[in-house]
RNA sequence: CGCGGGGUGGAGCAGUUCGGUAGCUCGUCGGGCUCAUAACCCGAAGGUCACAGGUUCAAAUCCUGUCUCCGCAACCA
């Protein structure tokens, strides 16, 4: 019997600049996603990469006295070590100056142009000479280049089209007829008015530089970067090649994750290129907000205002680092970062709630039964509400996860865990260790909250791949009692449970001499 | 009248679909406890829900208008 599959997407980044915190977001979002669809037995392919193509490549490489090649390569090794470094565990890494992808690009170019979806026709637009690049009426700043402030001036080049405006309807139909296409819901309007308003046919060729995919039966013009870039979908998984045993397994996709900004060129572009191919259509494209800095304005590699993801990994880890960004920024929507947030939430959340508790329970079975729980346990009706709090949690928590919704998944973990700190004050197991008729209640205390930190780090598998098995090890819980399935059934920790004593999980934070020096390095 | 999303106690947000005593996290203040990473638990203060009208027994929630902030407005990614 063959494991069903889940295919998930990031985006493949733009390599005109090292990766900042926004692709940070988006790749542990999706890397989130495909543990733990791993963890609850999917078969999955996780795919991430680089779009390395087009003009700003060319010109940015030339800035710096390097070809193209030689100054993606730079920069793509910058994001694959950050990757690694946060644990991001794709299976595969597209660029879209492999060899194999290229080739795809062609056959699939010619193929559009054979059916007569792609024809010749002529670009006219505003052109400016010295930045090589057309402009569009309202990207125009005082009728003159945005970029340079020169004058423009009215040009016609031959290009290659796409047929998308005869795609308007059948687009509307599908949002229309596929709820799930398009989310959040509210992305679905803006897309929906966008074709309203007219769609034109897409330019998908161009001369004026040569950076890109060569039109194979036409030289002097490469492929546009969009459509070059949206088919790594589906040539990652080998279509277009000798063997595309992925591309049979794995395509459809479940889920492309993209930033909001691009969701027109993956829910109206992309699907119009696949209806053209006779091909599949994603089940969902999914546009996440951006993270914004506190003062609300945009994080961006032009401005140079962007925050280091690896400086933050470094001085805090790798694990609350992922958790801070999906448990503080809801995934459909715009927020702000700022260090006193991500502070703030490692302070009260990791070090003071889970860390904590992982400390003071395996604590108390050190001291009170020298790390190892008698047989002997007395429940009692007091246990019920954690215990039932437990038993519930995989079920909320999977309910969030379905739909991308990390933080409220979390901020049901949590709820358990602030139960179970409660629930020491509640039994006070300091009291019972002082009476020995009440040993085997106090071994029920602590075992309870054993098994809740047992259901605990199972779920925060796909969030925290370090953490979750530091705290297995220290209640001893390992093999078919860390599984998914095992996360729904209360009682699975062995009763005489041996406990090892680890280091503090998550160390507190000097927030104001943090700031400080954060203010320093960053 | 281009399209869309916001404006809720000090901060960040939820609640608006299907009107009914305004909720969460952090911060502040007071108390409790001592197993624990000066952590944990309990309690309190603090909001005319942007503004103005309207509908209603009742509006953060529905209607009308105004102000304001932020995105998008394609062939740059």
């Amino acid at each position: 019997m063959s494991k069903k599959t889940f295919y998930i997407t990031t985006p493949i980044y733009y390599p005109s600049g090292n990766p900042h915190i926004g692709h940070s977001f988006c790749s542990v979002a999706a890397d989130v996603m495909a543990r733990y669809k791993r963890l609850s037995g999917f078969d999955v392919m996780f795919l991430t990469g680089t779009d390395e193509h087009g003009q700003k490549i060319e010109t940015n490489a030339q800035k710096e006295g390097l070809s193209p090649k030689e100054y993606v390569d730079k920069i793509v090794s910058e994001f694959r070590k950050l990757w690694d470094l946060m644990n991001i565990s794709n299976d595969k890494y597209i660029r879209t100056t492999d060899e194999p992808h290229k080739l795809a690009v062609q056959k699939i170019f010619r193929a559009l142009y054979d059916k007569g979806e792609i024809y010749k026709g002529t670009y006219s637009g505003l052109y400016c000479k010295p930045c090589e690049a057309f402009w569009t009426e309202s990207q125009l700043k005082d009728g003159k280049c945005p970029d340079c402030d020169r004058e423009v001036e009215y040009t016609e080049e031959e290009a290659y089209f796409f047929k998308l405006s005869k795609y308007a309807d059948k687009l509307l139909d599908l949002y229309e007829t596929r709820a799930d296409f398009i989310r959040p819901e509210s992305r679905k309007n803006e897309m929906i008015s966008f074709i309203k308003s007219g769609l034109n046919d897409l330019c998908v060729s161009r001369t004026s530089f040569s950076w890109g995919v060569p039109v194979d039966f036409d030289k002097k013009h490469v492929v546009y970067v969009w459509l070059d870039a949206l088919t790594n979908y589906i040539t990652a998984l080998g279509y277009g090649s000798d063997n595309d045993s992925d591309y049979q397994k794995y395509w459809p996709a479940d889920v492309h994750f993209v930033g909001k900004e691009i969701m027109r060129f993956h829910t109206i572009i992309w699907p119009a290129v696949l209806m053209a191919l006779d091909l599949p259509l994603p089940k969902c494209v999914y546009g996440h907000g951006w993270l914004l800095f506190g003062d609300g304005t945009k994080m961006s590699k032009s401005k140079g205002n962007v925050v280091d993801p690896k400086v933050l990994c470094d001085r805090y880890g790798i694990d609350a680092i992922r958790y801070f960004m999906l448990r503080e920024f809801p995934f459909g929507k715009d927020s702000n970062f700022t260090n006193e947030a991500l502070i703030n939430r490692i302070n009260s959340d990791l070090a003071n709630d889970l860390g904590n508790l992982v400390s003071r329970t395996t604590a108390m079975v050190l001291k009170y039964f020298d790390g190892k729980l008698p047989h002997d346990i007395e429940q009692s009706e007091a246990d019920d509400e954690l215990i039932s709090t437990a038993s519930l949690l995989r079920g909320k928590y999977e309910e969030q996860m379905e739909n991308f919704q990390f933080s409220s998944a979390l901020a049901e973990v949590w709820k358990l865990i602030s139960r179970a700190n409660k629930y020491i004050d509640e039994t006070m197991p300091w009291a019972l260790a002082k009476d020995p008729e009440k040993s085997a209640r106090l071994s029920a205390v602590l075992y309870n909250l054993c098994e809740v930190l047992r259901i605990v780090s199972i779920l925060i598998i796909p969030f925290m791949p370090e953490t979750a098995p530091k705290i297995q090890k220290q209640i001893g819980a390992t093999g078919e009692i860390t599984t998914w399935e095992s996360a729904k059934s209360w009682g699975l920790l062995p009763k005489e449970i041996a406990i090892s004593k680890g280091e503090a999980l998550f160390p507190r934070i000097d927030m104001k001499k943090e700031l400080e020096e954060l203010n320093l390095t960053m």
